[in-house]
DNA sequence: TTAGGGTTAG
């Protein structure tokens, strides 16, 4: 009895303190703060820390008093902030606080929880919290796919579509593009076309989002055929409609297809907005259509929009492959913000057009400028070298990149590299350099060989690249004869 | 408390 009132005695102390602080946090999260959520977020947590702290201490008062201390609308808040900002470790508090008032059986609050997990990356957790909710509703299963999928585990996004329909669960237009997501991520048409039998019996195919989800599968899993039949029989199409299709074309080698579809959205009364440019100037760049990327860059200039980072990087990468090096550097020079793939894509566009050294000036300048190259930086240094001929500066790259930035060198690095070894006649190092590759196939670095042994006339070595080629991949010997 | 959604730079 004695030791029950000083136990009372001090929880009245403590809970009088959190309560009083605990009550800001219905007004300072609902309140439209002139100092921002982040300072909210900061705040409702720390209150949360102190009342997970009290619980772990052992103290009985918060659950004696704070039955329910903060509405379900400031957790949920709470775990949408932790899921914006990835703010795992707070997350993981305020689950924990969700678990200590026994709110985790409520089916709004574990979605939420769900999504927080699946935004931190964190997809066992959420996993765990989706099993043990004991009512489950569609939106719980979109919210599970969604993390899978954004997360990069399109094989378990595509189970849960298939537990669905095996669980009678409907699906509805969200579920569908999370799995024609995860279509897009395995590059697996023949579920996608399963999923495009699904949305057909929903009677959903019509609809703007899912149809344009489908021309985006269809494109990325290689039947642009497929993705040119959806298009054509959606009854609506707006912008981003005609931004897939056109995107889905220029990156399947079809420019010319992509820039009548520009064209002719326009003709329709659809207004292209920045990530149709961006699409229509990669067609440009793979058709070396100069005078189109002109005409494209003088309807960008009029909309306001050059100064954007990406459209600006994508007008220097267009510009580049059409070996327009003073118009790119003009874009460059004009960007009111560089960012790491616009040094990349100055220093691609001197060093694929043969000027090596001005190519490697931008490198140095991009350092000075405070910014760390990247492997698409050490493939044009590379590039770069290979029209220098500096055999010396593309080993010291070489090793650099992984010495100094820790950037394992991928296939195109180790190709590059054994061409510059092979024309300049090092065909001993370019040799001893594959069998250090560390790929499976490295059918392409004997071809590369073989052609240096053409070139310096070394016979033996040359019918020795020429039989690992056979061996390793004879449908490239037809190389052989080019 | 009633959420979730389609396209873009190497």
């Amino acid at each position: 009895m004695v030791s029950s009132s000083i136990r009372l005695a001090k929880s009245s102390t403590r809970i009088t303190s959190t309560s009083n602080n605990l009550s800001p946090i219905h007004k300072d999260l609902s309140s439209s703060s002139e100092q921002g959520k982040g300072w909210k977020l900061r705040k409702a947590l720390a209150q949360t820390r102190a009342v997970v702290k009290d619980y772990q201490a052992g103290t009985p008062s918060v659950d004696q008093v704070l039955d329910k201390p903060t509405s379900f609308a400031t957790l949920a808040s709470m775990l949408k902030q932790c899921g914006e900002t990835k703010a795992l470790h707070d997350g993981r508090l305020v689950h924990f606080y969700i678990k200590k008032f026994r709110y985790d059986r409520n089916t709004y609050l574990g979605n939420w929880l769900v999504k927080m997990y699946g935004d931190c990356g964190s997809m066992d957790d959420a996993r765990a919290v989706f099993e043990s909710l004991p009512k489950l509703n569609c939106h719980s299963w979109n919210i599970l796919m969604k993390g899978y999928v954004t997360n990069g585990f399109g094989k378990e996004t595509l189970e849960c579509f298939r537990l669905m329909q095996h669980r009678d669960i409907n699906p509805n237009r969200v579920t569908f593009l999370c799995a024609l997501d995860a279509c897009v991520d395995l590059g697996d048409i023949e579920k996608g076309r399963e999923v495009h039998f699904a949305i057909m019996k929903a009677g959903c195919e019509g609809e703007a989002l899912v149809g344009t989800a489908l021309i985006n599968m269809y494109g990325k899993c290689g039947s642009l055929a497929d993705a040119r039949t959806v298009f054509q029989c959606l009854p609506k199409r707006d912008v981003v409609t005609w931004n897939v299709m056109i995107s889905v074309c220029a990156q399947t080698g079809h420019g010319t297809e992509a820039l009548q579809l520009f064209d002719q959205m326009q003709c329709h009364g659809c207004k292209p907005n920045k990530i149709t440019y961006v699409s229509a100037l990669n067609a440009c760049g793979s058709l070396a259509a100069l005078e189109k990327g002109q005409e494209i860059h003088s309807a960008i200039a009029n909309s306001g929009c050059e100064s954007e980072v990406v459209v600006g990087t994508t007008l220097i990468h267009m510009y580049g492959k059409c070996g327009a090096l003073q118009e790119a550097t003009n874009v460059f020079l004009r960007l009111p913000q560089r960012n790491l793939v616009s040094w990349n894509a100055m220093i691609a566009a001197y060093a694929q057009n043969g000027h090596g050294k001005e190519a490697l000036d931008f490198f140095g300048e991009m350092q000075s400028d405070g910014f760390r190259p990247d492997q698409f930086t050490f493939l044009s240094v590379l590039a770069a070298c290979r029209h220098t001929g500096h055999v010396d500066d593309a080993k010291h790259y070489f090793v650099s990149m992984n010495q100094d930035h820790g950037i394992k060198p991928d296939e195109e690095h180790y190709l590059c590299l054994i061409d510059i070894l092979g024309r300049a006649g090092h065909l001993d190092d370019a040799e001893n350099l594959i069998s250090f590759m560390p790929f499976r196939n490295v059918a392409r670095a004997w071809l590369y060989l073989l052609a240096a042994c053409r070139l310096h006339g070394d016979v033996e070595r040359g019918v020795r690249a020429a039989d690992h080629v056979f061996k390793l991949d004879p449908d490239n010997l037809q190389l052989l004869f080019f």
